[in-house]
This record gives structure tokens, C-alpha cells and sequence, in this order.
DNA sequence: ATGGCAGGAAGCTCCTGA
């Protein structure tokens, strides 16, 4: 079983990508972020010829997440029990044995903006509904856009990014918190090539000079750690004419 | 100190992203 994750960066520029991608690899599941797109622009029709599944919650302009899959989706969740926010970015389904949660966290836009605060609090509240969730689904992976980079090594230039948002000391200890849930980092259960990242910066030929940071993850739970083959990033996709800036992350479960 | 690039919405410029 392949698990996938993706921010497309608007769903509605990415979907040749997206449909050209599903046919060629035909993951089994795949995790979308950043649709951009409401409800009733979401391509369903399109996504169905391809032979996927799909839920979905989406929102005008920002955020839209959704979870595609070669089966329908099970038991689907909206959101984060117990935060009220408008914002659309969690949709939860199951897949056989396997609980997704497929996630774009906030960005923070700095350390100094609301936006800073709203993302360690959303983080927050996340971590304690995901504690929650594994009592219900033991076997659970978290797959999406965690905009942060867990450690220097995720990170182009540590010393130029130090005390930026995405790299954070509270930022790094809110994704050691969710470590600490029992979760595993999958791309670290693996070697990995030095400077492997999932996002570069669209400005300053960043792709072409691998100035990039690894802020898009999949979590594993204990029962599914054992299960997992092989974690990897399609950096393929990045390399196409409009791409997403970021390139999706990839397991192999058994 | 700021732009660089991209997408969307609005409407010929601005907000957000990371």
C-alpha cells in the first residue's frame, strides 16, 4: 500500500500534474493540501475517471485539504474536535486498517504575527485531539504540510534561516510533542541522500540550487512502523513546467 | 530593509505563502 502527501498549490493549476501522477505511479492514497478551491469546484469527475475516490474540504482561495484513495473512504472527519475554526485544513477517513489524517498546518508568516500564535496553538490543540484519536485508531498515519522543518538537517542553510518561522525552537518542540504521541518521522527510519527536501522557495532558482527545507511529513503510529518498506520524496514533480512548490512525500506500507 | 515568484480575487494592486 503507497501513501502519499502533496501540497498542490491550488488544485485547479495542479491537476494535469495530479491526474498525469495517479496514472503513471497510481498510488494507492494520497493527501492533498492547499486545494484552493471550494466544495463544488473540487474535480470530482476527473478524479473519479482516474480511478480515485475522494473527500474533501475545501475552502475560496486558502487552504482545502482531501484524501483520494483507490477505495472509499471510510468514517470521514472534518477538522479537529473541539477547535471551532473556519479554516480548512484537517480531513480525517479510513483505509482498510489504516486511520488518515491528512493535515496542512499554518504557516506562521513570522515569529512576531498573529499568525505565528494562531499556528502554536493550533499545533497544540491538534496534538491533543491526535492523542485522543489513537485510543479510537491505534493504526494511524498524519500525512501533510507540517510547515516545519524538525531539525538543521532539514534545512538548506541552518545558520540564514535560524530564528525564522518554520524552524522555531517552540515550532521544532511543538513536532517533538507530536513524536512524543508515539509517532515516527517516516523518511528517518530510513538512509536518506544528505539535503533531501520537499519544499523550495519558487524565487531565486531555489529548485535548481536545491535550496530547499523537508516541512512535508508522514507520521507513523507503533503498529504501522514495522509495516513501512520505504519513505521517499517525488522530487520529479518539482521539476515540471508550473509546478507545486512542493513535491510530494511517499511510503510504502505492507 | 526588501525583493525575488506564484496563485487567487478583485479589478489594473494587494494578500498570502514558506
Amino acid at each position: 500500500m503507497r501513501l502519499a502527501a502533496w501540497n498542490v498549490n491550488s488544485l485547479k493549476v495542479r491537476l494535469p500534474h495530479l491526474l498525469d501522477w495517479l496514472a503513471a505511479d497510481q498510488p494507492d492514497v494520497v493527501c492533498l493540501q492547499e486545494l484552493k478551491l471550494e466544495d463544488a469546484k473540487f474535480p470530482i469527475a476527473e478524479i473519479e475517471r482516474a480511478g480515485y475516490q475522494a473527500a474533501y474540504s475545501g475552502q475560496k482561495t486558502y487552504n482545502g485539504v482531501a484524501i483520494l484513495a483507490r477505495e472509499i473512504p471510510e468514517s470521514v472527519e472534518f477538522g479537529i474536535a473541539g477547535l471551532d475554526d473556519p479554516q480548512r485544513r484537517v480531513i480525517s477517513a479510513s483505509i482498510g486498517d489504516v486511520r488518515l489524517v491528512c493535515a496542512y498546518v499554518p504557516n506562521g508568516q513570522s515569529l512576531d504575527s498573529d499568525k505565528y500564535q494562531y499556528k502554536l496553538g493550533w499545533l497544540k490543540s491538534f496534538t491533543g485531539w491526535l492523542r485522543d484519536e489513537l485510543q479510537k485508531y491505534p493504526a494511524m498515519a498524519v500525512l501533510g504540510d507540517f510547515n516545519i522543518a524538525p531539525e538543521d538537517r532539514d534545512v538548506h542553510d541552518p545558520k540564514a534561516w535560524q530564528g525564522q518561522v518554520l524552524v522555531s525552537p517552540a515550532e521544532r518542540a511543538a513536532f517533538q510533542e507530536l513524536l512524543a504521541l508515539g509517532f515516527k518521522d517516516s523518511f528517518r527510519l530510513f538512509e536518506q541522500p544528505e539535503k533531501s527536501f520537499s519544499w523550495w522557495d519558487y524565487r531565486m532558482n531555489a529548485f535548481k540550487r536545491n535550496l530547499g527545507l523537508r516541512i512535508d511529513h508522514i507520521l507513523l503510529s507503533a503498529p504501522l512502523v514495522p509495516r513501512c518498506k520505504s519513505s521517499s520524496i517525488a522530487v520529479d514533480l518539482r521539476k515540471l513546467e508550473r509546478p507545486s512548490d512542493h513535491a510530494p512525500v511517499i511510503v510504502e506500507l505492507d
